[in-house]
DNA sequence: TACGGCACCGCAAACGTTTGCGCCAGTCGG
DNA sequence: CCGACTGGCGCAAACGTTTGCGGTGCCGTA
């Protein structure tokens, strides 16, 4: 029996912490302790007759034996962890992906290590060196920009599997699990189409995250197939905030132009804050404008008004990337296949037939 | 230089992974590893002469060394990690605080490993065996319910430290960073009293989670003190859904005795959900009830009505939390003492003077 | 009886780092 | 000029696990 000091949380004692080793069983079992390693990895288990093999199982747990994973992997090389790179923890988008992902994740043994970016691109190569030295076995990265290139690459030279989750980078030869923000894109159009909308406006995203440029390419490619016209709005900001939404509004309702007729925001909350700026100049949504959101933020059909939506699978997707993961690590196998989930509309109340006023 | 096979990323080219280790810059060097270890420690470098201290450090930057925290784990003993228990990853109340813990840990170079019991009482034992084994070197339970108490005992007992955040358990001999929720229940009891509402209600969370138990003590005792009459539903299901709610509502709709005024929700969801039911019926808020909920969740001002709520300092517990276990894994020093928060009541437009109207 | 084969188990070397100990060459005081 | 001391560094033993290798016994067959 080993102790360790230092330990304490509320109540003093000197020599706390006990922790038992291989050496530990296997001497109250009476055989060597590689006998004990051996009994008690399923793998391995077999290599020892089944009556010590009975017999050291019982001792071990009777002692309360709990594997080092510290020295396994140390020793293997293989810590059973994955880093998971988010943006924001606070997103809820975020949160319900990384859901998914740890439900999936931990029945396979494996641990997710979370590391908040808080959205600072800098952030990514230093914390990505900081998980290689806690020798993570893959690295899932669900917050890539496009300048994240370069530090992608670098981490995938260092050997160990990296897979992109959310956002991805063009051109980068790693697996993605994906929205399909062209798919969701064109579906805002179609819809504010289908309502009978011919003037539209798409308040952006930034620039340098792939899926609002997908998300923009889908949309405008689609209503410009229909003849429709377009203005287009670009946040320079930080992702999907209200104020940004509410900046772009306040610049399209100072515009010259009429003010189209629908809107499509790259994301709910964006949405929301374009409509309360437009209710403070004595709009109201949808009898002046119809908008329609992204990302289908919980409670958002609790808002006023209940709000059309792209709505994206975020759990789901989560748990196909961690089980993509799983596979990957547990079977040596060939790389996977990138994949897209496809979002879907769902049509409440921000939207209506356009009513021309001006 | 040391090679691993195994990793794929994208990419199949066999043996990647090439990791440096302290021998590998020793060579270079021209000095025992031991030297380099001791030149790149911060404590110890002062054992080795200037001259090839920065020798190493050169070559140990231009190689690109970095220490390997899983073996330095094994041979310390401090792993540099931390555990976070929570409840719901997905709540949001959980991620900002989780926020404010990580923007606090990280600089620290402690690395908080999350896990999710998805409210499930019988994980948190499993959970914890399985950090333990990892040799985390500390624990934060952020869901403790009132039947967790021997659990957070027998990983007292490891010798670790544990702290509790959001929720305690009475009776506990570990320090606990709380909010103040009978405070907060006071808090909403006052203002229904001060807007003159004398027939309240309660829609209370769990019985097996204290805060609510808190929340209920300090709403009901402050009502009683004011001589007003106060009706207590409680809620079986999990803690602050929006179904919750409504059936709670429903049940004080559905009871023969006249509806409140003035109605205390455990959770702003539940608020949302009672409110939504007390719609379906023909009843509006604030005109025929007012109604304060919990917990301030983002966006609940964007709500209809905006709902008046018992506002907590997320981010500020978890920073508050993280803090205090840095300084605890720091100097190994007394244990600390328990702290609480105090919430703020946000008035909104869910809350007015009561109007009698049946 | 001899011997190949096999099942079972012990031995010891790793994995990469930390650290007590001890050696060596200086330096300094006596 | 000698002893004690000290700064700088190497040596090697850990930390707890995994695993190739080799050594026992035992069985079966020749």
């Amino acid at each position: 029996m080993l102790r360790r000091g230092g330990g304490l949380g509320g109540r003093e004692k000197p020599g706390e912490r006990t922790i038992v080793t291989l050496e530990d069983v296997a001497r109250a079992a009476g055989v060597h302790y590689s006998t004990v390693s051996r009994a008690l990895d399923p793998d391995t288990a077999r290599q020892v007759s089944v009556l010590t093999r009975k017999r050291v199982q019982a001792v071990a747990k009777r002692m309360g034996y709990q594997k080092d994973m510290v020295a396994s992997g140390l020793k293997r090389g293989r810590t059973h962890t994955v880093a998971v790179v988010v943006g924001d923890l606070a997103n809820p988008n975020v949160a319900l992906m990384l859901r998914g992902m740890s439900n999936r994740l931990e029945p396979a043994g494996l641990m997710p290590l979370i590391v908040d970016t808080q959205n600072d691109p800098a952030r990514l190569g230093r914390v990505l060196d900081h998980l290689l030295s806690r020798r993570v076995d893959a690295v899932i990265v669900t917050a890539a920009r496009l300048s994240d290139g370069p530090t992608l690459r670098r981490i995938r030279r260092r050997g160990i599997p990296v897979i992109l989750a959310v956002q991805t980078v063009p051109g980068i030869r790693l697996p993605a699990f994906t929205h399909d923000d062209i798919l969701g894109g064109t579906l805002a159009a179609q819809h504010l189409l289908a309502l009978g909308h011919r003037r539209v406006a798409q308040l952006r995203g930034p620039a340098d995250i792939y899926s609002c440029l997908q998300r923009a390419q889908g949309f405008s490619q689609t209503i410009a197939a229909a003849g429709a016209t377009e203005v287009v709005l670009r946040s320079s900001g930080p992702m999907g905030t209200a104020e940004e939404g509410g900046r772009l509004m306040g610049q399209l309702l100072d515009s010259k132009r009429p003010l189209p007729t629908g809107i499509f925001a790259h994301h709910d909350l964006m949405a929301l804050g374009a409509i309360s700026v437009a209710e403070e100049r004595g709009l109201a949504c949808p009898r002046d404008f119809s908008i329609v959101g992204y990302a289908d933020l919980p409670n958002v059909e609790r808002m006023v008004p209940p709000l059309t939506s792209i709505s994206l699978a975020r759990e789901e997707l989560g748990r196909l990337t961690a089980d993509v993961m799983v596979e990957l690590l547990s079977s040596a196998g060939r790389p996977p296949a990138s994949r897209k989930l496809a979002p879907t509309l769902v049509v409440r109340q921000s939207t209506g037939p356009p009513r021309d006023f001006r």
